[in-house]
Order: C-alpha cells, then sequence, then structure tokens
RNA sequence: UGGGGCGUAGCCAAGUGGUAAGGCACCGGGUUUUGAUCCCGGCAUUCGCAGGUUCGAAUCCUUCCGCCCCAGCCA
C-alpha cells in the first residue's frame, strides 16, 4: 500500500505551504522533522494526527523524520512505554531509520549549554523554594518580582551549578534559571527554571545524573543539535515559542528550526488526555490500554483497525489551527473505506434462528460457490456447504413485518446468499416463553446460487450458515464508549458518568462459515450486511476464533426504522 | 482586567482583492444476489457582528462579540 496516498491534488496545509516556501526561496534544501513523544504513557489517536504530519512531510519531501524521545523527567518515564510507542509508530507504517535519539543522549551537551548561558550571565541558581518561585512569579496580570539570587555572579553560579550536579544539594533546594524579564507579560519568560534536581534514576542513564533539564530549554536545544528544520507541535506550546527562541539566539546555535504550532486532535464520543484514559485503566471501566474501545494505537490495532485507515483519517482531517472536534464517524468511516476495498466477504450469524428446508433431502450437502469480493474477482471464490438445517440472522424474520422490510416473514420469499430462493412455511415457537424456535420453509430448486432463470424478483438476500458446519464463536460487538459528544463539557461533571454501558456486547454463541477455522488472528474480514470483524489477536485459538467488530455496514434500514 | 491564538454550512475544511472547492452528515434518484459498495443530483446570495476603503472584500482597515491556551522544580 503507498502510504503517500491521498496526498497528491489537496491543497496544502498551512505547515506544509511554509514549508514550501522555505524550500522554494532557498532557506532550506530539505527538511528534517521529528516526533518528539515522551516516554510516559501510551499512543493515542491524537499522536497519530502528529506521527502522520510529521513522518507525512518527511515522506513528500524524501527527507528524514527523527523518533526521539523527550526523556527529561525519570519521574514519570519508564522504557517499557520507549518499547510500545516505537512499536505503535511502525505499526503505523513508519519508519525512522537510522534516527532515533533521545534527549537523554544530550544530557552532556545540554550542560555544557547551560554553564554558557551563566557565563553569559543569562542563567542563575536560585535558591527560592517551590513556593517561593511561585509567589515571585506574580499573576497573568501582574509583573513578577526578582529572585534575591538573581544577580549572583558567574563564578558562584558556576560553583553552585556544578554542586547541583555533585549532588550536594537536596532535591527541591536550588534550581538554575534563565535570567529573562520577570515583568515580562509572558509568564513563560519569568525566569523559566531550566533545570531541577531530582534524585532519581533514569531509564537510560541510570544514576549519571541527578539534575535534569526541564522541557523548554531541552526541546529547541534538541532540536537544533539534530538540525531539525520545521519542529511541529501543538497549539499549548505558542506561548513558549519566545522561550524556544530564546535560548537559541543566547547560545547562537548553528541552527535555528522554526517552531509552528497546530491544533490538535479533538473526537466526539472518546476521551483524548492521558489522565483520564488512565484513569479508565486503572479504574477498570476498559480492560487495559489495548481494550478495542480505546483510541489508543493499541487498542486500535486490537479492535482491528486497519494503519492505513488511520493514516487515511488523519489525512482526511487536515491541519490548522482552529480548534475543532472531529465526528467520530469520519474514524468509522476511514475504517469502512479501506476495509472495503481489501477485506474478503464471509457469512456470520450473529444471532442465530433455525431455519429447516421442509422440501431439501435429509442428508444431502451441496457445495455452493461464493465470491470472496464481488466487486473484485481476482479474490477469488470459495465453497460453501448447503444443507437441510440452517441458521439465519434472527432480524431477518418477522412474524408480522412491516411493508417496507425486505426480508423472511409470512408469505414471504428471500434469497439465501449464494444458494437458494426460500419460502416461508411455519414456524414453531417455544410454549412457555414465546420465543421463535425454529422456522419451516421450502426451497426452490431451479434457484441454484440464487438465480432465477424465470426472471422473478425478490426484494431480499439474506445471510445463512449450515447449521451442521458452522463454527461456534464469541463475537464481541463494540460501541462508542461514551453516550455523549463531549463527555468533558461540564466542568463539575465527571466524564465516567457519561461511559456508555453498552460499550461491548459479548455474543457468544454466534455461528460462522468453517471457512473461519483457519484464519490467522489479525485477519478482517467483512460479515456480509452487518460489518468489519477481526480476528482478536490474543483470545482467538486454531478451531475457536474469537471476533472483534471494528465497525457496522452502514444500515439504511435502521435508518429507516427510525423514521417511525 | 496581562499575554498568546482562533472564528467560512450540523461537523471538518479550501480560499491569500475578481464574485464561496472538497469531505462527512443530511435529502432525493439510479445500479445491485450485501438495505453494503458504486453512480447521479440537491445542500452557504454569504464567510462571528457592525462600520469603512475599493468598480469589486471571506480576503485590506477599524470597532465590537464569542471561544481556546498560559501563573509545574510536567511535557
Amino acid at each position: 500500500m503507498d502510504i503517500q496516498e491521498n496526498t497528491q491534488e489537496k491543497p496544502l496545509d498551512f505547515i506544509r505551504q511554509i514549508i514550501a516556501d522555505d524550500l522554494r526561496t532557498g532557506k532550506h534544501t530539505g527538511t528534517v522533522t521529528r516526533f518528539p513523544p515522551e516516554p510516559n504513557g501510551f499512543l493515542h489517536i491524537g499522536h497519530a494526527k502528529s506521527i502522520c504530519l510529521n513522518f507525512g512531510i518527511a515522506l513528500e519531501n524524501n527527507c528524514p523524520c527523527h523518533m526521539r524521545f523527550d526523556d527529561t523527567n525519570p519521574s514519570k518515564e519508564e522504557s517499557a512505554y520507549v518499547e510500545s510507542i516505537m512499536r505503535d509508530v511502525k505499526w503505523l507504517g513508519f519508519d525512522w531509520g537510522k534516527n532515533l535519539y533521545y534527549a537523554s543522549d544530550y544530557f552532556d551537551q545540554l550542560y555544557e549549554y547551560a554553564v554558557r548561558l551563566i557565563q553569559l550571565g543569562k542563567a542563575y541558581v536560585c535558591d527560592l523554594t517551590g513556593e517561593q518561585i511561585r509567589e515571585y512569579r506574580g499573576t497573568l496580570t501582574e509583573p513578577g518580582r526578582e529572585s534575591p539570587y538573581r544577580n549572583r555572579e558567574a563564578a558562584e553560579n558556576l560553583d553552585l551549578f556544578q554542586r547541583m550536579r555533585n549532588g550536594e544539594f537536596e532535591e527541591g533546594s536550588r534550581v538554575l534559571r534563565a535570567k529573562i524579564d520577570m515583568a515580562s507579560p509572558n509568564v513563560n519568560m519569568r525566569d523559566p527554571v531550566i533545570y531541577r534536581i531530582l534524585k532519581v534514576s533514569h531509564h537510560r542513564t541510570g544514576d549519571k545524573w541527578c539534575i535534569y533539564p526541564m522541557y523548554d530549554y531541552t526541546h529547541c536545544l534538541s532540536d537544533a543539535i539534530e538540525g531539525i528544520t520545521h519542529s511541529l507541535c501543538t497549539l499549548e506550546f505558542e506561548d513558549h515559542r519566545p522561550l524556544y527562541d530564546w535560548v537559541l539566539d543566547i547560545l547562537k546555535t548553528p541552527c535555528h528550526p522554526r517552531q509552528i504550532e497546530f491544533a490538535r486532535l479533538n473526537l466526539t464520543y472518546t476521551i483524548m488526555s492521558k489522565r483520564k484514559i488512565l484513569q479508565l485503566v486503572n479504574g477498570g471501566h476498559v480492560q487495559g490500554w489495548d481494550d478495542p474501545r480505546m483510541l489508543t494505537i493499541s487498542g486500535l490495532r486490537r479492535r482491528g483497525y486497519s494503519p492505513a485507515s488511520i493514516r487515511n483519517f488523519c489525512n482526511l482531517i487536515g491541519i490548522g489551527k482552529k480548534e475543532s472536534w472531529i465526528d467520530m464517524g469520519i474514524l468509522e468511516n476511514a475504517v469502512r473505506d479501506d476495509l472495503n476495498e481489501t477485506a474478503p466477504r464471509v457469512m456470520g450469524v450473529l444471532e442465530p434462528l433455525k431455519v429447516i428446508i421442509d422440501n431439501y433431502p435429509e442428508g444431502q450437502v451441496e457445495e455452493m460457490e461464493a465470491q470472496n469480493h464481488p466487486q473484485r474477482p481476482e479474490m477469488g471464490t470459495r465453497m460453501l456447504p448447503f444443507a437441510k438445517e440452517l441458521f439465519i440472522e434472527r432480524s431477518d424474520f418477522m412474524e408480522d413485518p412491516p411493508k417496507k422490510f425486505f426480508r423472511l416473514g409470512p408469505g414471504r420469499e428471500v434469497r439465501l446468499r449464494y444458494a437458494y430462493l426460500i419460502r416461508f412455511v411455519s414456524l414453531v415457537k417455544n410454549e412457555a416463553t414465546g420465543e421463535i424456535q425454529e422456522i419451516h420453509c421450502t426451497y426452490d430448486p431451479a434457484t441454484k446460487g440464487g438465480t432465477t432463470p424465470d426472471g422473478r424478483k425478490v426484494k431480499g438476500t439474506i445471510h445463512w450458515v449450515s447449521a451442521a458446519h458452522a463454527l461456534t464463536c464469541p463475537v464481541r460487538l463494540y460501541d462508542r464508549l461514551f453516550l455523549v459528544a463531549n463527555p468533558d463539557a461540564e466542568k463539575d461533571v465527571d466524564f465516567k458518568t457519561y461511559l456508555n454501558p453498552d460499550s461491548m456486547q459479548i455474543l457468544d454463541n454466534c455461528r460462522v462459515e468453517p471457512i473461519l477455522a483457519d484464519m490467522e488472528p489479525g485477519t478482517r474480514v467483512q460479515f456480509e450486511r452487518q460489518g468489519y470483524f477481526c480476528l482478536d489477536q490474543i483470545d482467538s485459538q486454531k478451531s475457536r476464533p474469537v471476533f472483534n467488530r471494528i465497525v457496522t455496514l452502514r444500515d439504511s434500514w435502521v435508518k429507516e426504522q427510525a423514521k417511525e
């Protein structure tokens, strides 16, 4: 599959326009972008937007995109996350080649740069407590006050900073601050902390350091060290850009990347923050980070979303600065579009209702040829066993159907897909419950394969499986995790209030074609007339498949019913 | 009430002074052995509001309104 699909004729987004200009004017001869996750959690669909942007630009320009872990806070970060992030990015279809970096690789250089800052009189060691620093910072409307330690001599700062590094001071007792402007209307410029003492071992550097650089200081320098041309981040960093530029200007780095901010992804009927996702996992509301209802990359993968569908989705929604809410339907459509092209068709009965063909010979089995994809004959055909006892979908029969119901009912005839036309004869009910137990039909032997040699029309075609040959298996029907478009909308209502109690429905008496016994976990198929399903990669066993519903097919019948 | 951003259809989104692309949703119709797919048609006299400049404004200017972000030794 061409990973640059659909990127051609579209108008350029504002970032790609800037890049095109930079290339045209000769400011740059190529691009170097980067995806800089912090290894403190799992990637989700929002990260996919950034991944597709950064790696997409790289692909379009035949240039590198760096994978860089922003690992400057060892108290929150773990190598397990590093592994899962790399796996997810690869699964999405992107390749950073040799360009794997860690901000922690730059700790020595970052330290030297900090020393340089001190020598230039642009940084100082501050002994204020955290609380005092906050007080001195002022408020959004009032300027801050200068720290009493602000005017220490370079020599003293150098000595103190060295001793911070040596571990002579307690955590929290001192920090290194950039000396900028305590009266700046931008609070990020009011002498931001750039180094803090953290007596914690780091997942990569172990106990080599007990001081760690802060994001604002680290990120711009990491970008500069790597020769990044365009440093793309989300809107909330807009206010940090002056600091990004300040550090690089003061230090006169040979490379000064341009930071450009774009709006993060918001999707309806879900939540995107790491913190809230964590609450769902820890609170047992879902079954883990890879729960198929979650929009983590691992959840989407387990659900059965294809990488191409996620890339297409990211491509579709565009890049801009407007904070927008993308309808979940767009994501669902993106998988439908992809799977419609690629998924083989099979038949599966979710809620079986037994059908007995009265005039079909006892013990006879016929093989019916079925297409694996009606629009793509090159995908071949398969044989379906047909016999006297079948299962059809319970919802495909109605005792007293409305006129527009095109399926089976008293007096009606339907086509069994790829098999025969059958006509209703009678039904048997459970005396006690009133539930329909089985229905009896006759078939027309002249309609083998579902054809009508006499040219008669039947409105409905339904799916079926042979009772004796079908495989019984569980199917998990997933639905949206939340009942409302924006579970976060009200400040004083817990988002978990809006959890959809029916987001997962397990059916364990489903009947599917025997061919599915041999398919690999992870395989995606379309159950005709129902939706796209994926063999669960963890719970499926040989001859005992477990299916996850990825997404339903569009269904104009439910729409029709809703009109009443 | 400080600073930084953003307002084009129900939801996204092009548009960069020359008369509102496209997608989703929705509404019609056609094809169909999946009520799927596919195909055709409809869907903003108007771009947050009000003024101004101009032959001409979503695009330029001014005022106002609304929404988002920022006061971690998180990223």
